[in-house]
DNA sequence: GTGTTTGCAAAGTGTTTGCAATTTA
DNA sequence: TAAATTGCAAACACTTTGCAAACAC
């Protein structure tokens, strides 16, 4: 078993090497989202996660720190429905379950699904990721 | 080579077997959607080229129509971005590019490109569908 | 005529932005 | 102290909804 939880450190490193300043608010939530492993978050459940701890983060703040740190590469965006995007902090290559009913987002095993072939990209494009989201109901 | 056009009296048959009325908006849709091949719109794109016909549909009724024709089977919904939703005519089982720079959304020809292997299903729940995103930068 | 559908404008939802006050290095 | 960051409230984009007028059968 691969024990996906951040080192501390490497977090506070890698906020280092984009210019992101370890302030209060990102701290808080990097603790919520690195201590845990595989993680799947709207901005509005880490918001009332970071309430309900006693950490006093705007939504907005929220929502930018979720952005910074996907950009600083310790989070992945994925999006499921028009509704609102998740932050997963799996950023290997994955796919992942949608549980229609709960909202719930979880990762495919990878070894149990894959994406085989060559998908024929046109001149000049590149493959930026291939997103594969399972939907499952009851 | 298919002919991935759907027939008219096959569109008139789904409307009336779902019990929505053919009025002078939906065929007007249905046209733009299923004289040609392979579509992927967004409403507002729907609504702009209904009106650039002279065809006078409101951006409300637009989404209605799209839901209501993905409902009867006609259209399958695709998210791809928080943005907002596609709609594309063909309804079998398919995969997608997503060009980042423009926005545009393609088939993926199917053979060159699958989903291989047993996603392992939770007990008690279903497979509704399995989502393939390919998004290409350039 | 009766029930369906439409269009408008208003409301809704998740997200982003402008900017003054605060915090960090 | 200079630059980055925060929080608020307003702005935003896309979508849905309530309801009176218009339409289909």
């Amino acid at each position: 078993m691969l024990n996906r939880t951040r080192p501390f450190s490497h977090v506070l490193e890698q906020l280092r090497s984009v210019n992101l300043r370890p302030t209060r608010q990102r701290l808080a939530l990097a603790k919520l989202l690195f201590e845990k492993p595989d993680r799947h978050v709207t901005a509005e459940a880490l918001h009332k996660e970071a309430a309900a701890e006693g950490a006093r983060v705007s939504l907005a703040t929220v929502y930018n720190t979720l952005h910074q740190f996907t950009e600083a590469g310790l989070l992945r965006e994925i999006v499921i429905g028009t509704g609102c995007s998740y932050f997963d902090t799996n950023t290997n290559d994955h796919h992942h379950y949608y549980y229609e009913d709960t909202g719930r987002v979880e990762d495919v095993p990878v070894q149990h699904f894959r994406v085989v072939g060559d998908p024929e990209v046109p001149e000049g494009m590149v493959v930026r990721r291939v997103d594969v989201v399972v939907r499952l109901g009851s």
